[in-house]
DNA sequence: GATGAATGAGCTTTCATTCAT
DNA sequence: AATGAATGAAAGCTCATTCAT
């Protein structure tokens, strides 16, 4: 079925461009000539792979988070011990980002479009990617736990802390222009989470009432 | 001069109803007959007190960023004890976010138009309330290091990191369609930076090492 | 009956200040508030005095074209000798216009208002201009025929002709951005007018021809 | 090249229904919808062809001078002798301006236009139609002189001032609602300015005055 | 399949004029 | 008499989408 497979490529193929120019120019601002004009095509023959600018928007999401998720993906799979799979982790967001940094502002974008539209397909993305991301901190959270390296805590409520704590770095780094580097404000945040802040004394102090809220969750 | 109020005060009462109308349709949805028609004027009546739509989007932005600033500084002005402190700002960002549940997409909208738009203001207000935050955390840091409560960390680094998580909680809160209860998201996260999650053995083993991080920042 | 001396001299005022403005910028351009900046009045004050902004381009003509015959009525009458009414008329419109050379886009601008509005006023000006000169011309073409140094010339059609050849001068001058001094291309056109341009063999050839064309007019 | 020609026809087609509307209503009253009414498209269509408005108008105008020049080109080229070739000129203005009265209001909005506009375009397209006839004026006059015709005249001086003549005429006839017969203003206009008006002894009397005069230009 | 000409709903902004004070 | 806040009709232009070729 070599006419299907040109289908799909074609249709990557201009979801690839779309994705150049909305990150350039913000989706509003695109305008369909743009994306034709840059995968050096007709306007018309856009609708042909696709129904609409919105399923383009999606296309592009998809694209993306899919290649997100597959880097992920892979880059646990190569690890067996839990401690490396959190370091896989941290680092595979710091290159993908680092990578597409122009593409950053266009997530945003993406998250606020979701919001707004009538199409329940962006949230339903929204949610796909977030219980990916879920579903991995928990499973990665459990075998820290069971092997000694976490204290007891509720894995989805740290998961979901993790995955907030991610998007709001990567927020930083977007509002912020890109204008620190990613990997240090990663880095850094594993440490604080690792050990706390606590000192030894307030530690002691605080340690039952705080472990009983760590195993308890949100 | 009761004019000057007067004029101020009506302008004050549309971008009231400016921020209601784009909180409840978006800031691209809303048409300036929209808001005419929710503040019950001519719709060539809210171009005598603003020159354009993105100066009413601004309006709004400040309008609540001053709130906001208002709510935080009277409430830590309040407390004497640096712990305290912690607690009435995390207990301002949750009650006023909750308070505002409908507005909280609108910031989102707000990010990304102002990482698009050739007016530099957007991105000035945003700066200049990450500043805040900063500037109010660094000094919490520092008096709570001093107490003695925390151990040594970079103050500036982890003021970023908590306003980092702030925001990425508050948007887990927001692409989530605002369905878990803020409060336990930040008493859950406070657990978190306070206790850590390494066991007392990993702890022993890694100590050395993470404190050092902390107390470097990014 | 001061008050309505008052009210009379306001006017002119406003008229004046109209004159400069819509000078300035054209009367399309110009905003009722742009003049009432200038006037350093209320724009509702001046709806007390004008009905509308044609009215005021209506006034604003009307006190052009009143200083215009005032001049050149005052400056004819202060001559008996009919050359030297011809020269004073000349001299009039020359010093007229070049000392208002900013103000002389806004006539072209009128004459092209007046051939689109509804309101008949405009083309009754303009007309009540046009008479004044033809008949002023008329007398005096006659008055030079008698007098013989005009050969037999039908005086109507003369005085057109010398009212369109100014008009297309002022034309030329305008449209060249009054680079051009006025008064040598009235200078030219006098002499033209006066001696004819035919040699003195071809003359001799169309004298009766042309001679009896001159006598019957348009 | 049929797409280039369609194109180009398509927009003539546009600029001629533009012409026809702008004429019969004025530039300022005439709106965008008129214009797609008229040529039976939709609105946007007319953009496909025409940046704004402005641009229509110019076209407009260049459509009408084009097809001046045009004609004038050829009935001159069609004669040899220098006096048929100033009839052929007359003849050629008169026709042109009568068999398209209903758009000649339009040619005083576009020079009102012209000098209020930012666009540098519109006064060159003026100056380009000027020098058009001032070259062509230039050299009939030149050989006029040549061919003993003429008395001794700066060349350049009297085709200005024929120019301006026309203009003039032009303007009156526009202004008195197109009432008298251009073609006779245009032929009495031609023989004073053959003849001169002085008779024979004021000729005798100031001809060498005159004729110095003549001769220098304006 | 590919195209791009055609479309018109829809938007922000302007400004002459009104009228309550 | 003087004002200026309020108004809303109006208009140029954009652009996602359609569809005939």
């Amino acid at each position: 079925m070599p006419a299907i497979v040109d289908k799909a490529a074609k249709r990557a193929e201009i979801v690839r461009h779309a994705a150049d120019v909305f990150s350039r120019f913000g989706y509003n601002a695109t305008k369909m000539q743009d994306i034709a004009n840059a995968a050096d095509i007709g306007k018309g023959t856009i609708y042909e792979y696709v129904r609409t600018k919105e399923e383009l928007f999606l296309a592009v999401y998809d694209a993306w988070m899919s290649a997100y998720e597959t880097l992920i993906r892979e880059r646990v799979a190569a690890c067996t011990d839990p401690l490396a799979k959190v370091d896989a982790i941290r680092d595979s967001a710091v290159e993908f980002y680092t990578s597409r940094a122009e593409q950053a502002p266009l997530l945003l974008e993406f998250w606020a479009h979701a919001l707004r539209t009538d199409n329940p397909a962006f949230l339903e993305r929204i949610t796909r990617t977030r219980t990916f991301l879920r579903d991995l901190g928990s499973k990665l959270t459990r075998e820290l736990v069971a092997a000694g390296w976490f204290t007891d805590v509720d894995a989805r409520s740290f998961a979901d802390l993790e995955t907030g704590i991610s998007d709001g770095i990567f927020l930083a780094w977007v509002l912020e222009g890109r204008t620190f580097p990613l990997q240090k404000a990663f880095t850094f945040r594993q440490s604080v989470i690792g050990l706390g802040l606590l000192s030894g004394d307030a530690r002691a102090l605080l340690n039952e009432r705080l472990s009983d809220k760590l195993k308890r969750g949100i």
